[in-house]
This record gives structure tokens, C-alpha cells and sequence, in this order.
DNA sequence: TAAATAGGTTAGTAATACTTACTTACCTTA
DNA sequence: TAAGGTAAGTAAGTATTACTAACCTATTTA
């Protein structure tokens, strides 16, 4: 069930992961003690600061364990497709679907982690960015191809297309409610290529 | 300079939304303590919780007094206008325009509140689901005028709208960015309304 | 065999959110 | 005008919690 390391870490190590990723599925961050920790962990609140710099750097590996997930999942899914409009349309879904079936990733992404600055120096977040620019170069790849209209700003259509994505999994995320990937990605590309004005 | 509060508030309560309203420009709300803010008002620590129930209520109700602002600034913009289209893309640069001003209601809006669930229940978020009640309205209004096609699901383009929003704020939050909001709303109203795909 | 290293524990400490008991000043209204 | 009530504010805590330092013990390594 739990389990998502495999790497060579030592076992206290990778119970501590599991222990906030599953305390992360109920409580947020904040009101987690580093004792609720321990004690899901089976261990003692000391260990916890053998393998982490501080309970932020916990929750940044464990953000980083997801991502491995996230990454895989992800990147199986574009890359035989030709078509940039399809690419990003994959993505879209794509993209959705891994939050909904990684809801601790998706919770510590979009709602813990950015409200602190050192974050942004972290591993985990260049990962964002090389996800991000994926992105932008499969639009810049689409308005050279002629997909695209080449008056639309791709900075701005990565923005709707990022926005987008999240703000649905916002309820999802926050409420627990269920989300149909699949219908939603389809009205999501529906409005963001062919554009909602008759 | 301050000041946004002119209710009949103790000076006290006033001293201590201000304080940490100014505090919040610099640092994130977990990094600001209790001390911070009652030396910054020039109070003692004991009067905060006189006032506010836990250091959240009392970020809440700060976000609820910039909401004020954000309210009336909102309003005074749509109201004239008949076009359903454009009153959607006012309320994009109006509301893009209001974070923009008002970064530090941006910032509690967008990354500190929504990760403690009893911010639902609070009076802040119930201005935001007249928000945003307030803008599927407009769409179902403009599907039924002709305006929007029919074959939009309007949650989706309310979700599409919002998250296009939020994400063109983030940078703008948190690495304190400059955004050109005329243009970035133009560009987001051009992808959203005729769409991308050429 | 000595020593270093890895995995883990125990028992703290400092900081910080929150509380309780108290003071002072102001406003009623009888 | 004085008593009583209340609103505004203070002082001095306490309990919790993130984090630390010193110690233990087994297993590898030289």
C-alpha cells in the first residue's frame, strides 16, 4: 500500500517518509507534530533529524519521492505523440490524473510548499521548472509548426494551461471530492484550444 | 499609508491587523510570530488573543478587511457593462489589477489560508464563493444570450478563468515580480475566449 | 583487534502560541 | 456624584513543539 521507496535508504528513513505521507492525507503540514511522526514512524522524534535537515526538509523529500512517481507517469505518456496540440492535451490529462491518484503530492505541491521562500532552492521545485518548460517548448514547437496562432503568447497559454490544471484539482485536493480526469481534461482542452466565445 | 480599517475597532485591534498586514509584506505567516507582531503594533502579546481567537483568526480577518477593498473595486468595474464576454475579461484585469495592488491579500489568499480546512468555514471564504458564484453566473448568462457556446461547461471555464488568474499572480507573490496586468489579462482573455489552436 | 561507521535512543532546551489573573480608564444611570 | 459595570490593555506565566547533544550498540573495515 505505502511503499513508494525503493532506494537504498535505511528503513528508519523511509518509515519516517511514510509516516508524514500518510499523516498528510488527513492533517495539513502544519498541524502535524514531528511526534505524530515519529510514533506513525515507530521511531523516535531524534531519528528524524538524523536523516532531515529540519521538518521542512522532510516534507521537501517526501515532495521529491512523489515526483519520481509523477515524472514516470508522465513522461511514458507524451512522447510518441506528434502532434503539439495533442501533446499538451496529454499532458492536461495526464498531469490530472497523477494528482488525483497522488493526492499528498498533489496537497504538498499546490498548497504547502510555496508559501515558503527556501523551497524555491530546493530540488523538488527544479523539477517543476524542467516540467514547466517542457511545456512552453512544446507551444513554442506548436506555433512554429503552425498549430498554434502565433499571436498568443506562449508564456500566457503555459499559465492558463498550468492555472487551469490546478485550480481543478483545488477541490479535489482541499475537499476530497472525486474528480472524472478524463471529462474534465476534455472541457479544459476544449476551452483553452478552440476557446469559449461562439 | 496603512489604515484600511475604518470600523468603530478598538485602536488596539487596528494596531494589530496593520502590524501583521505589514509583516506579511516581508515574511509568510508562520515565520511571523506572536512577539512580531505585538512589538510591531506596539501592543502586548495578551491583546492579540482578546481580539483573535488563534493567530488564524486573526490572519483571517485580516484577509477579510482587504477583501473590502477587493469587493468594492470589483463592483464599481463590472456593473455598466451588458456583454457578458466583457464582463468576464473585466473581472480577469479587475481582479489580476486587485492582487496586483493589494499583494499582501493576494499572498494570504493564495498561498497561506487554504491549507487550514477551518478557513471554509470562515466569513473570508464565503466572499469568495460570491466570487465566484458571481462569475458562473455571468457564463450561464452568456450561453443563454448567445454569446458562449453551448457545448462549455461552465464550471470548466469558471476553473479555467480562476486558475489563469492565480497562476499569472503566483510569481508575482512570491519572488515579488512585476506584471504588466493590462497585457497579461489581454493575453489570457485571447487564449480563453477564441482559443489557441489555430 | 581496534576503530570507525551506521542506525538508533534518551533526555533534554529554547522558542513560541496561547492563558490567566490583574490593572486602569471610561461610561452609565440612579 | 458616586457606584457599578465594562472595555482596553498589561504582566507573568504554561504547555507544546521543533530541534539538539550526548550516548548506545552492532556491524563493517583496516
Amino acid at each position: 500500500m505505502e511503499s513508494e521507496q525503493k532506494k537504498s535508504y535505511p528503513p528508519g528513513k523511509i518509515k519516517i517518509m511514510n509516516a508524514l505521507s500518510e499523516l498528510m492525507r488527513e492533517k495539513d503540514f502544519h498541524s502535524i507534530t514531528t511526534a505524530d511522526i515519529a510514533t506513525t514512524a515507530g521511531v523516535t522524534e531524534g531519528l528524524i533529524y538524523k536523516y532531515f535537515k529540519d521538518k521542512k526538509d522532510l516534507l521537501y523529500q517526501v515532495l521529491n519521492g512523489h515526483f519520481q512517481t509523477f515524472q514516470n507517469y508522465i513522461v511514458s505518456k507524451i512522447e510518441t505523440r506528434k502532434s503539439n496540440i495533442e501533446k499538451l492535451s496529454i499532458i492536461i490529462k495526464t498531469t490530472l490524473k497523477s494528482y488525483s491518484i497522488n493526492r499528498v503530492f498533489a496537497r504538498i505541491l499546490l498548497l504547502e510548499v510555496r508559501n515558503s521562500p527556501n523551497y524555491f532552492e530546493s530540488d523538488a521545485y527544479d523539477m517543476v521548472k524542467i516540467y514547466s518548460r517542457t511545456i512552453l517548448d512544446i507551444i513554442n514547437q506548436g506555433i512554429k509548426d503552425g498549430e498554434i496562432k502565433e499571436d498568443i503568447d506562449p508564456h500566457a497559454l503555459r499559465q492558463v494551461i498550468l492555472g487551469s490544471i490546478e485550480h481543478a484539482c483545488l477541490g479535489e485536493v482541499i475537499f476530497g471530492k472525486e474528480l472524472d480526469t478524463d471529462k474534465v481534461s476534455e472541457h479544459i482542452c476544449n476551452i483553452i484550444f478552440r476557446g469559449a466565445k461562439k
